[in-house]
DNA sequence: GTCTATATACGGATAGAC
DNA sequence: GTCTATCCGTATATAGAC
């Protein structure tokens, strides 16, 4: 089976993204070029749009996939079952599922200025859903009388930006392990919306 | 008092800010250029030069600014008293500070990346200090017995994410006065650390 | 599929006239 | 203090050879 010298387009593709995730990460999307990339990646500036039409449809990409697999993850923790047992499965999952991946979190969080605005719509629509995985549970708390917030939409926005927050300061070298990181959102989180 | 034709020095240096701030807000610094923001002002891109030694110092004054200003109205209202008290000031403060402030809150939080290494440790020493602030408030109340939370470092950051995420999606036109808000915040944060 | 070379536009910053 | 003009570097994206 031998290859075309210099043809690698399976690994070259997943290498692409990663190069450009890890450098808009670090760097901001407006701040980082197809050259630089490239240059990750070890091919030349021309290469890449054998990958992507162009540079918006990578960000644009890395975002989308993002959100596609946070809700589909969710899709299979989510239960039937009492609200405080589905709002700890939620802030567990959340954790667990976003301290890996930091530098998704930090793009899909911070890079939405930078997405035109057809893109903007469809990664709003996906966290939209998200939050409204959230509000689900905290409704069905209050129907059981075992939450009591004062605004629901306010505090679903409130407890996701307090997890999401974690990933801005987590090293995975840090003091705290994963599990007691997770104990300790669930602590606060628990306390603050139960009756 | 005639003026020499052309010369608004003291107009237009903070109209350069005003415009820095709000294109950057909207477009992100690596995105915006100074063409853009002479533009926004009304006058020639070399006209900014009189005002700014680059564009990086110009980053670098809007956070420094916002951060200073912050830390000057926060001293200004801390006080001695039982923690749960000095808690809900805080709280208040936070809320009241950052309301109205929404493209200061966006650069200082999401510009991190792009501040030089010098400018990038001044600022965080900076935000250390604030957040500090709410470290001691939550130590006194665990020393008095009022708060029991899991780890006191870890709260301090998810209650200071949660206040910040409050200006990622509030908006002056919403449903939503100002006290109202920080109505829900204080119930949220007064439950999540209170024993 | 990747390369080199290039079209075309825009970036930050400066010089010198007024 | 602002303007016009410009230096010089880099950007995205494409064309055509291999």
């Amino acid at each position: 089976m031998a290859r075309k010298q210099g043809s690698h387009s399976d690994i070259t593709g997943p290498k692409v993204r990663e190069a450009a995730l890890r450098l808009i990460a670090r760097h901001g999307y407006a701040a980082v070029s197809m050259r630089q990339i490239a240059a990750e990646v070890g091919v030349q500036a021309g290469a890449l749009y054998n990958y992507t039409p162009d540079k918006q449809s990578l960000l644009f990409d890395l975002m989308h996939d993002h959100m596609s697999a946070l809700l589909a993850a969710w899709s299979n923790v989510d239960t039937a079952g009492p609200a405080l047992l589905r709002l700890q499965a939620f802030t567990g999952f959340h954790i667990r599922f976003h301290l890996p991946r930091a530098d998704q979190v930090f793009v899909s969080y911070m890079e939405l200025r930078n997405l035109n605005p057809e893109n903007f719509a469809v990664i709003e629509s996906l966290r939209h859903r998200y939050e409204d995985a959230l509000e689900d549970i905290l409704r069905a708390g209050e129907a059981e009388g075992v939450f009591a917030v004062a605004d629901t939409r306010v505090t679903t926005m409130a407890v996701i930006a307090m997890l999401t927050g974690l990933s801005n300061w987590y090293r995975h070298d840090g003091r705290l392990e994963t599990d007691v990181i997770e104990a300790i959102y669930w602590d606060l989180v628990r306390k603050a919306v139960t009756a």
